[in-house]
Formats: C-alpha cells, structure tokens, sequence
RNA sequence: GCUCCCAUCGUCUAGUGGCCUAGGACACCGGCCUUUCAUGCCGGCGACACGGGUUCGACUCCCGUUGGGAGUGCCA
C-alpha cells in the first residue's frame, strides 16, 4: 500500500514555524517512499478560524517548496480538504450518528456553567480534572425526545470505564501504557454541530486514506482516544508517530513571544527556504553521514523516520543565521543583488516620508537612512556631551532617560509613535528641570540641564550617529524601542 | 494536583554493550590570512543529570530519584 501522510494546521493567526516542522517531515517520509503528502485545513474552530490565515499557510507552504500532491487549493481525489466543508456536507454528523447507534457514544446536556463547576470542586479536592460521565446511562430514546425538543446538547465518545490502552510508538523505547479510566469522554460533536478535533480528524484521515499520522507531540496524550475512535467506526487504523515539540530556550513549547514563529517572517527577512529548512531538519534528524548542510533532495534520500528524536530540540536562530550566510554566500550575483533590492524596498516606502524633505537626490537616501538600517551606530563622544556639560552629567541624563523609556516601552497602554514620546519625553523634561521642593541635591544640580535644545540633540547623536537627522520623535519612533534603548545604553558606555 | 513523554558540551546532535582518554556543528575564546570588517583556515573551552542494578565490560539495557516538557477545553 501506498504512503500516504498528512499535515493538518487550523487556520488561526500565522502560519507557525511547528506547521513547517512537522511538514518536513511528513514530506521527507512521503517522498522517501514515493507516497503522497497532503494537506487539509482544520477549520472547525468557526470562532478563531479565517481565510486569510489558510491562505498565508499555502502560501508559505509553496515558498518553502513543501509542495503537497493533494489539497484545498491544488484538488485531489479525496477532496474538499478544508474540513469546514466537509462539515457542510454531513460528513461528520454521519459518523457521530454511528457511533450513537453502536452504544459508543452519548448526548450530554450539560452546561457550561455545570461543567465549570464540576472542574472547580475537582481542583479544589486535587482530583484529576473530568467530566463525571452524568448523562453517560442516558437510553438513546429519552435523549432523542430532549434533542426533538430543542434542548442544546454534544456528543460524548464512551471510553472503557477499566482497562488500559497499550501502543508502542515506533520512536519510543517503551511503549505508551494509559489507563483508560484515567481518559476523559471527550467531546465529539459540539453544540453548534460541528466535529471536535478528535472526531474530524479520525474521519477524515480514515476518509483520505493516510497511512501514518506523524504529528507532534501534544497530541500523544489523546493518541488512546483516536485509537478507540478508529475501533469504534471500524476504520483501519494508521500508524501514529509523535515527534518532539519545537521549544524556546527554556524549553518551554516554542511561543512566538519567544521566537519568531511566523514563517512569513523568514521570507520577509530575507531567509533563504533552503537555508531554513536545512536547518529545520537538522533539529530532528541526523544525516547518517554526518553532513550538516544539504538540500531537499538529499535530505529525502537519506531519511530516515526512524532517526528522528523525540526530545524537542530548541529552536536557535544563531545557528538559522550561520546556515543561512553560507547558502546566501553561494548566491549567483543576480540573487544577490534581487535579495538587496528586496530587503531595501521593504523599508524604503515606511522611511520615504521621513527623509523626503532633507534629499535633493535619490542618493541621499542611502545615507540619511543609515541609522534607520545599521545595527548599531557609532556617534562621536564629543556629540554626545553638549555645551557647558560635563561627561558625566551626559552619562546621567542618558541613563535617566533610557530608564524612563524602558518602563513606558514595557507599558502596554502606551504606544511607541511620534506624538506619544513627544508628549512623553517633553513631560519628562519639564519634571526634571522643576524639581520639587524635596527633591535630592543631585536631581537639584542637574535641574539646569533638562533644556529641549541639549537634550534633543544629545538623543539625535545617541541615536542616530549624527548631527542631522528626520525630527527626533519620528526617528525615535520609526527605530523602534528595542534599538533605541540599545543605542542610548551604547552612548553611556562611550561616556565611561 | 493528576496523567503521559523526555534526559550526551550553553544549543543542535553522532553514538544501538567493548571502536569513547565520547565525534561533529552553532555559539564563545585565541591564532593565521587580511589596510579594516566579514568569509576562510587552525586551535581552545566544553557533556554522558544522580543513585542502584544486569554484565567480564555500560553513554548504550532495567529500576528508582531528580530535572525538564506536554496534556488535563463544546482549541487544535
């Protein structure tokens, strides 16, 4: 029988780094064994779910070259694979109406408020958390008539009240061992009528024939629940296959507080598709030669599902970065010189407004917009220290300054664009230079300091390198406030 | 809390009982090349979490401890 694997995302804010992850790896699986890799929409979250958001994942899909034989936008035999579609089409109300009939699942008519309640005196007793099974003995008949009668309801899988559920997961050693009174009767049809995760993807994995469903981690907990699902509809069942998760640095599940984890981001930034997925495999997977650095195709000769580990690796983006210089390194001059023009328009249309009227030729661009593109900035220590100062009340009014602007850039309320920091940094000069009556001597001495003209200039150096530059705030603002603080604790280093 | 998973340098990993005084890559440090920087090359720092077994022999197998992670949703 033929390979057939898949990646399923929900269409929810960003296409995720996770998504390219786990579709490398189903790619490089399918490829290996000349099967086929498809792609399905998970939309069945009709609150958090959007359009635009499947489309951005298609679209970085494409651009990463993990291209899929089978899905919403390119067709297939199995089709539609937007699971908002299939819903539409009956699909799966037909299987939980199977599953009633059989005595494998039931309607629960609960509220939220019951439940909430239910979970609330089981965390206070330290009990495990789940629903209590009250409507489990509910005969089908009674719960019909309550349904006829407009009462809301879901439907509950019945899992086995003893037992336990046993499955080796080919990359673990042992295998996973769970008890099944320890399993939850989860929900499978929602009271809007539309399929839980569980129920959908059981079905439709069933419906499109997929052979091994290799998928992250977070899912091994329910692994017992879509075994039994399979049992109880008299599917087949795929293998299941549960590679690590993508963590930050403290390991905790890769977050896009602390990642980058939208992949449009990359493009964006100019990263190479090659470069990132090179190094995406290596997170996983091992060459069995070592090789560190290798393309799509090599990667699909020598892969190995088998090899990949089961402890999530931390993402780094250092090593993105060392990775990504060595294929832009080897960039014919024409790719090159693309990749310039591209990393340059993108900021060109944001900064025009604020170089406009100091150029006189195109040319000038390239220059006054220099600090707005340089990593750092190296003003002259002279610049930096305004008439009649000394180095060290410099040094203070800096620190002073950073401090307040560090505290307001962590304020969620307030919003780092022009007229706000005008507002903010003319409040803050107006207070230091009327200290209060019991302010200390020191705040006193440098009262006189506090004028706009010195301030202003002094930032406009910190920041900027130079002299000239668009009005501060615009340049504050367009910096943004991580550069801003660096560079005004650059300048206090210089004025040691 | 409860359940499950995981455990080699700071990070990604090689290692499937003797080849390991544990190999490579990133990062970091030093040197060479170079007018500078970067690239490139050379070198350095640096790990088998701990404790018990099993075995002639454990990084490798088993158990426990510790640590980390995930799940615990009418989200996926």
């Amino acid at each position: 029988m033929s390979v057939r694997v898949r990646i399923a995302p929900s269409p929810t804010g960003d296409p995720h780094v996770g998504t390219a992850y786990i579709g490398l790896i189903n790619y490089c699986f399918a490829k290996k064994n000349g099967g086929q890799f498809i792609l399905r929409i998970e939309d069945t979250d009709q609150s958090r779910c959007t359009e635009a958001s499947a489309q951005a994942i298609y679209e970085s899909m494409r651009w990463l070259g993990l291209m899929y034989d089978e899905g919403p936008d390119v067709g297939g035999g199995k089709g539609p694979y937007v699971q908002s579609e299939r819903v539409k089409l009956g699909i799966y109300r037909k299987y939980a109406d199977q599953l009633l009939e059989a005595g494998h699942a039931y309607h629960c008519f609960c509220t939220a408020r019951e439940l909430d309640a239910m979970k609330a005196r089981q965390r206070a007793a330290n009990e495990p958390i789940m629903y209590d099974r009250r409507h489990r003995g509910l005969p089908l008949d009674e719960a019909r008539k309550r349904v006829a009668a407009g009462e809301p309801y879901v439907i509950r899988m019945k899992v086995p009240l003893e037992g336990e559920h046993v499955y080796k997961d080919r990359l673990r050693k042992q295998p996973v061992v769970k008890a099944w009174k320890e399993i939850d009767d989860q929900v499978l049809l929602k009271s809007d009528g539309w399929p839980t995760y569980h129920l959908a993807a059981v079905v439709d994995d069933h419906l499109m024939g997929i052979t091994h469903v290799i998928r992250a981690e977070e899912w091994l907990n329910s692994l017992p629940k879509h075994i039994l699902l399979n049992e109880q509809l008299g599917f087949p069942k795929p293998e299941y296959v549960h590679v690590g998760l993508l963590r930050n640095a403290d390991k905790s599940k890769i977050s896009k507080r602390k990642n980058p984890t939208n992949l449009l981001w990359y493009r964006e930034q100019g990263y190479l598709p090659e470069a990132l997925l090179n190094f995406l495999a290596t997170l996983g997977h091992s060459m069995p030669d070592g090789r560190e650095k290798f393309s799509l195709d090599d990667l699909i000769a020598s892969f190995d599902l088998d090899r990949i580990n089961v402890a999530g690796p931390v993402f780094d983006l250092a090593k993105l970065k060392h990775l990504q210089g060595q294929y832009f390194r080897e960039l014919p001059a024409d790719r090159v010189q693309a990749e310039i023009h591209r990393a340059v328009d993108a900021r060109v249309a944001k900064l025009l407004p604020l170089m406009r009227e100091r150029m006189v030729v195109g040319g000038d661009f390239i220059w006054q917009a220099e600090p707005f593109y340089a990593e750092s900035v190296s003003p002259h220590v002279d610049d930096l220290i305004p008439k009649g100062w000394t180095k060290e009340q410099a040094r203070a009014v800096f620190e002073d300054v950073q401090r307040a602007l560090k505290t307001y850039a962590a304020n969620e309320e307030a919003t780092w664009d022009a007229p706000s920091l005008d507002a903010f940094i003319r409040g803050l000069l107006a207070e230091r230079a009327n200290p209060a009556e019991n302010a200390p001597p020191a705040a006193k001495e440098l009262a006189r300091l506090w004028q706009p003209k010195q301030v202003f200039m002094a930032l406009r150096v910190a920041v900027t390198g130079k002299r000239e530059s668009p009005p501060l705030f615009d340049t504050l603002a367009a910096l943004g406030h991580t550069r801003v603080l660096e560079r005004l604790g650059a300048a206090q280093q210089k004025l040691r």
